[in-house]
DNA sequence: CGCAAATTTGAACCAGCTCAACCGTAGTGG
DNA sequence: CCACTACGGTTGAGCTGGTTCAAATTTGCG
C-alpha cells in the first residue's frame, strides 16, 4: 500500500507512531513497515466480540479508531476489565504467541482496525529489528499500564480510583492527539467503569457524583467534562511517569 | 562460558528453558545463547533494593534462585506488590526500554541472578530471532500473570485471593521444578501477602487462619503446607490456563 | 410514544479495615 | 544464662467504605 499520496495523519501508522514518538524518534522506515502491515482494514460494531476466551488467536490488530475492552469473566458472572485499548494500541500482539486467549476483546464502539497477518508480522520482526524494538516498546508500555492498574485496584480508594482512571484516559488520548481539553466523548458506561475499577456499579456512580458535586468534573452518559484537571490529579495522586511518554528529543532513533 | 562440562540442570538457562518448555521445544541453540548471556553472576542479600523507583535501568537479570518482589509505593506509604519474580524469571527485560523505573525491585531472600549487559542483549535480539521469540514469550506470559492479578484484585473475595495466590505460586514453582508437593518454603510474610492481594495485614491473617481451620493448608512463618490442593483450587476458582503452560509436543521449535 | 438501557437515590448490611494489645521465636549483647 | 529487642503472627472490638437489594428517574432511540 502506497502512502505517498496520503497526508501524515492519514497513514495507518499515524497513532502508533504518535505513541512511540514519546520515546523514540520514529523514522520513515519503521512507519513504512507498519503501514505495509496494514493491508486489510476491518471494522467492528459495538459489542462485537473480536476475540473470545478460549479462542485461538488468528490475527493481530492495530486500532485506528474506537474503544476496545479486554475483559475476563469468572464463572458466576463477575467481570473484570483488564485494560482499555485505544487508537494506536495493538491487540493480541504478544498474546498471539499463545495457543488461545484467556480474555474477551469486546468492541465498545464502532472500531476501525488494521488486521495483521501473524506469520507476516513474525517474519518482519525477525528481519527488521527496528520494528521489533518499536513494537516491544509499545508492549512494555502496555505492561506498565497493567502494573499501574494493579496499584489502583490494590491500594487506592474508590475516589482515587475514579479520578485516576479519568486522568489516565485523558493522558492516553492526548498522546495520540485525540483529546486536548473540554468535553470528552467517553463511550464507557458506569458499569464498564465499575468493572475496570473493581467496584460495584452503584458505588462507582456515587463516587462520580461526589466528584461532580466537588466541581471537578461534569458527567453525562457517554461524556465527561473535566473541569479541574489539576485538582483531579491531586485526588488521584496521579503521576504520569508510568506512561513513559517523555517526549525526549534525544531518544533512540528507530 | 562453556557449558559442555555442566549437566543440564546446572546450565544458567535451565529454569528459563523449563518455563519456555511449556510452550516451545527449546533447542540447544537458544539455550546456548542464553547461557552465553549469563556471563556475570550476582547475588543480593534479603531486602536489597535491586532497582529503585526513579532509577535508570542498567541491567537485565535472569533469576537463578530466590524470590524478588516488584513493588510500588504511594506517597503515604501504601505499598502494592505488582508481582513476584522467581527462578527462571527475567527482571527489567521489557522495562529496560524505558529511561527509568517506576517500581522497586526488592530481593526477599538471598537472590542469585545472572546480569545481562543490555546492549549485548539488544544485539543478540536483533540478530537472533529465535531468541527474541523465546524471550517475547516469557514476556507475554508475565503480562498474562499481571492480567490475572488484576482479576484477583478487582473481583475476587479475600478468601479467593489468598487461595488463588497460593495456587499460582505452587504452579509456577512446579513449572521450574522447585515444588512437587509437601511443605513449601515460602519466604513471604503475611504483610507481603497482604500487599500482593491488596488487603490489610490483619484480614490476610484471618483469611489464612480460616483456610487453616478448614484444613486446606497449614501455615507457619516462612512455610506453608498445602493439605488439599484440589479443594484450594476450588475455593480460588483457579484455572491455570493463564500460565499458558501447555507442555505441548507439537510446539514451535526455537 | 414506548421500550430498553443507563443513571440515580435510599436503606440496610457486611466484608474488610483500623486500633490496640498480646504472644512466640530468634537473635544479641552483657 | 538471662534480659532485651525485633519481627512476625494472632486475636478482640468497633467502625466504615463499599456492597446488595429495591425502586425511581432519566436518556437514547426506533
Amino acid at each position: 500500500m502506497s502512502v505517498k499520496s496520503e497526508t501524515e495523519n492519514d497513514r495507518p501508522s499515524h497513532h502508533l507512531a504518535a505513541k512511540l514518538g514519546g520515546f523514540f524518534r520514529v523514522g520513515d522506515q519503521v512507519a513504512d513497515m507498519v503501514d505495509d502491515l496494514c493491508r486489510e482494514k476491518v471494522t467492528f460494531r459495538p459489542r462485537h466480540r473480536i476475540v473470545g476466551a478460549g479462542d485461538a488467536y488468528g490475527s493481530i490488530y492495530l486500532i485506528q479508531s474506537g474503544w476496545v475492552l479486554r475483559a475476563s469473566h469468572l464463572q458466576d458472572g463477575r467481570r473484570q476489565i483488564v485494560n482499555i485499548a485505544l487508537a494506536g494500541d495493538l491487540l493480541c500482539f504478544n498474546a498471539s504467541l499463545f495457543k488461545k486467549s484467556t480474555f474477551d476483546l469486546i468492541a465498545r464502539t464502532n472500531v476501525e482496525a488494521y488486521r495483521f497477518d501473524i506469520p507476516r508480522v513474525m517474519d518482519m520482526l525477525a528481519s527488521q529489528s527496528k520494528l521489533a524494538l518499536a513494537l516491544s516498546w509499545a508492549n512494555a508500555q502496555e505492561e506498565s499500564l497493567l502494573a499501574e492498574r494493579i496499584v489502583s485496584l490494590g491500594r487506592r480508594s474508590a475516589c482515587e480510583k475514579v479520578a485516576h482512571i479519568f486522568c489516565e484516559i485523558l493522558e492516553r488520548l492526548r498522546i495520540v492527539s485525540l483529546y486536548d481539553q473540554g468535553p470528552l466523548r467517553m463511550p464507557l458506561s458506569q458499569e464498564d467503569l465499575a468493572d475496570i475499577l473493581g467496584m460495584s456499579l452503584i458505588h462507582t456512580n456515587r463516587t462520580i457524583r461526589g466528584l461532580v458535586r466537588a466541581k471537578l468534573l461534569r458527567y453525562r452518559a457517554g461524556e465527561v467534562v473535566i473541569l479541574d484537571e489539576t485538582a483531579l490529579r491531586g485526588v488521584a495522586g496521579f503521576e504520569d511517569d508510568y506512561l513513559h511518554f517523555t517526549r525526549q528529543t534525544d531518544g533512540v532513533f528507530v
